[in-house]
Parts: structure tokens; sequence; C-alpha cells
DNA sequence: CCAAAAGTGTTGCGGATACACCCATGG
DNA sequence: CCATGGGTGTATCCGCAACACTTTTGG
């Protein structure tokens, strides 16, 4: 039985003109050629694949600008690519809006409506959009796309791109300084061109993932309506 | 850079009881001797790890028995197993309680609290459980631990089981009812020995893994306290 | 008639949405 | 003083949990 070959990729994300768009890079050699593959590359014989794919994002983009990695699962058809036998490790990253990271020439962030995704890496991206948009309603992961600090309007815009349908700025506030997950600086944004009331600037408290919405139902009983456990 | 070899292993949940177990065999070899180790193998050449994992539990436990299976994620520690580089891919699987499959005679259903684990497959369990747990809130997953047909008493030893904490009959009716996972057959269970009022027996409407409560907040507008959307 | 088990009715809480209303700024 | 954008107050809805109460059986 031969043994495999195991790559790692990463599906980066980030929003930029309202809308998410996908780091890749475009192929210059057969198999796939002109097609744009996510960055990645071999595993190494003393990593992980956590390891892995932080090594790899180094050679594509500055680490310091990532904000959030996490597995999002095997890819494993056979005929995934051609050639040897090669098993995937996908991984979901995402850079603020506000880092623009110096990419090498033949890299781009595209939009993830694309179509000529090389072999299976439009699987692996759909993957990471399902996940990230579940995860922006459960935990505290709109650090990861918003700058350091922000008014509650560019982060309102940031929730549209990402989740792809309206959300109100008032209930956005609302559950997120609920669940402690946003909490104003004190200071105020200047107001645009056209007027109006300067908006409060806030910031995420935590800059690392949290679950803040548990599980729905069937709590523990006495947890009444408390929402998130430790 | 060498190529590393590729398993699948398996984290087969039951409960029995009062309790949940996990499948696993016990090691004649070194190294981890006598240790319990988790099902699976190396992948095959012309399989993807979804039809692996499957193939390999065909060895240990009838597959018709096994309800849910679904992937954990990638162990990939360079140190995990001794010998060659071996990256494993983890899965959950779950058979119904009342299925009692016959096992080879080095394999066995072993607490999870059992310490006695080979290699990383401690970490494993742990994972599955977790998944369990946090799947059996927001899912119709316990159709995978139930039996086909049962009450509302016996279902709710079994979430009891499976989360750790206590659950109230009551409300996991309504619960799941209102979701629509639950629906009555009509059929009247009789009562104990002790007597009582006879229990109306349920089955899941469905039988294969269905979100019931997609995401907490930040639902599209409109969709006011709607739930799950299809 | 009593104990045991199952199921229903009812209340209360709290999160989330929607919308009306008030605030602060530029022109 | 008006348009514009930001923020707060408030009503309503609804799921969930808790608990009292009713129903149906065996002894």
């Amino acid at each position: 039985m031969g043994a495999t070959d195991h790559e790692v990729l990463a599906a980066v994300l980030r929003i930029a003109d309202g809308a998410l768009q996908v780091l890749a890079w475009q192929r210059a050699l057969e198999p796939d050629r002109g097609r744009w593959a996510l960055p990645g590359g071999r595993l190494g014989a003393d990593e992980d694949v956590e390891t892995s794919v932080l090594r790899q994002l180094a050679e594509k983009v500055d680490l310091r600008e990532v904000a959030h990695v996490e597995q999002l699962g095997v890819f494993s058809d056979p005929a995934r690519v051609p050639g040897t036998r090669t098993v995937a490790t996908a991984f979901l990253g995402l850079v603020p809006t506000d880092a623009d990271p110096a990419v090498p020439a033949d890299t781009a962030w595209r939009p993830l409506s694309a179509r000529d995704t090389a072999f299976d890496h439009g699987l692996i991206v759909a993957a990471a959009r399902d996940r990230l948009r579940a995860k922006l309603s459960y935990t505290n992961l709109g650090f990861a796309m918003a700058p350091r600090e922000f008014t509650i309007s560019a982060l309102r815009e940031l929730y549209v791109a990402a989740l792809g349908h309206a959300v109100s700025a008032t209930n956005l506030q609302r559950v997120l300084t609920r669940r402690g997950v946003l909490e104003p600086t004190g200071a105020l944004a200047p107001p645009g061109p056209a007027g109006g009331r300067p908006a409060a600037v806030f910031r995420f408290t935590d800059r690392t993932l949290r679950v803040t919405d548990a599980f729905a139902v069937l709590k523990p009983p006495g947890e009444h309506g408390r929402g998130a456990v430790p």
C-alpha cells in the first residue's frame, strides 16, 4: 500500500469593497495552468498541520496580518488532484479588512464567486465561507474581520458582506454588547462630509475565538437564560 | 521531503447502562501493547477518507448498525505515533443503543473515562464526545443514539448519558416536537411492573443529520423566531 | 384508593427583533 | 433650520425552563 502525500491549504478570507475575497495564486504550470489555487504546500516532516499552514502562509502574506486560523477538514477524493495521490487538510484563515498585506506577483485577492479555481479548491472556499457565516452568529469571530477599532456602522457593513443579508446596526450593537463581545473605547469618530452625529468607536474585548452562545437549548438545569458557559 | 502515511480512526460511541461507551481494541503488539486503540487503518489508494472509515468499520462492526459518521478533524503531531510519520483523520461514529453488534475477540465497548488508551486516541475520543454533546442541542442527532421507536423517558435517559447533566422529560419532548424532530407513532408502551400511565411511543422524523436550530442570532430580517432554515 | 409513571397547562424570564423617537453634526 | 447619520427607549414576540396539575395504569 503506497504512502500518500499530504498538503495543507488555506482559504484566507477578508472583506473589501463590501464583499468577501479569498487569497489565491495563479498557476503558471500544468496541471490547471492559469487557474487559481489556494496557498499551501506539502506537510513537512517535523510539523503538524497547524504549524505547517502558518509556515506556508508566511510565504504569501505577513503572518501578523492573519487574525485567526482554524481547521476545516480533510479533502481526500483520490482524483482531487492529478498525479501522486495527495490528501489535503484545509483551513479557514481571516485577515482584518484594514490590513493590506503585500502579496507576491502571482497572488491576488479574488471574489468568492470566481469559478476558475484549481482542482477542488472551490469546495474548500465554499466550506470556509459557510464556517465563517455560522461562527459569526455564535462566537466573537468578528474580531478577525474587523479593524482594531471601528464604528458600529462600519462593523455592520462587514457583517452584511460576510453573511450576505441585511443586518440592523441597532440590533448588532445590542447583541454584541450584551454578550460582552464589544466595548466602547470612549472615542468618537468624526462625521462624514454630509454631517451627522459622530459615531462612538468600539473594539472587541477579546481577539481570540470565544463561543458566546454556547448551546441554544438543553442547557444544564439552573442555567436559565445564561447563554455562554466559560 | 518524505511522504507520510495516512490513517483513518473512528471513535464509535454508543450508550449502554446509562453511560457513553467507545469501541476499542486491545493492542497485542508493541508499541503501546495492552493499551486500547480506536478502530481504523491505512487509507487505501482508491478511496477517500469517508469511504475508508466505513470500510475499516465494517471489519469491526456491522455497518448497518452505524447510524451516523462524520469527520472530526486531522491529528498530525509528528510524535503522535512512533515509527513512520502518520497523519490521522478522525471520525465520530454513532451506534444506536439497542444495536449490539458482534465484535472481534480483541474488541470491546469501554467507558469514555478509561485512561489506558493507545497513542493520542484519548484526544480523539474527547473530541468525539464534545462534538456529540454540541450537536445534540442544535441538530436532530439523537436519531443516531436512539432505537427506531422509543418513549420520551427512554430518550431522556440517552440525553442524560450523552450530555452528562439532568434533562427534563417535559422540556425535551416539547423542544423536539416543536422543532419537528420527533413524531408520535400512535402506539403506547405498556407500563412497567410498578404500574403507571402507559407512555406514548415516538420516532425521529428523519434519520439523517439535520440542523434544527440554525443560528441563534443575526438571522436574516423577517425570520423572527423562525429557528431553522431548511 | 394509593402509588407510580406519563403527559399537559400555565407562568415567568430573557434574548432578539422592529420601530419610533431623540441626539449631534455639517451645510 | 434642515438633512444626515448615530444612538436609545420601548413594545412585542417567542423559545425555553420550571412547576403544578391531570391522566392512566398496577397493586
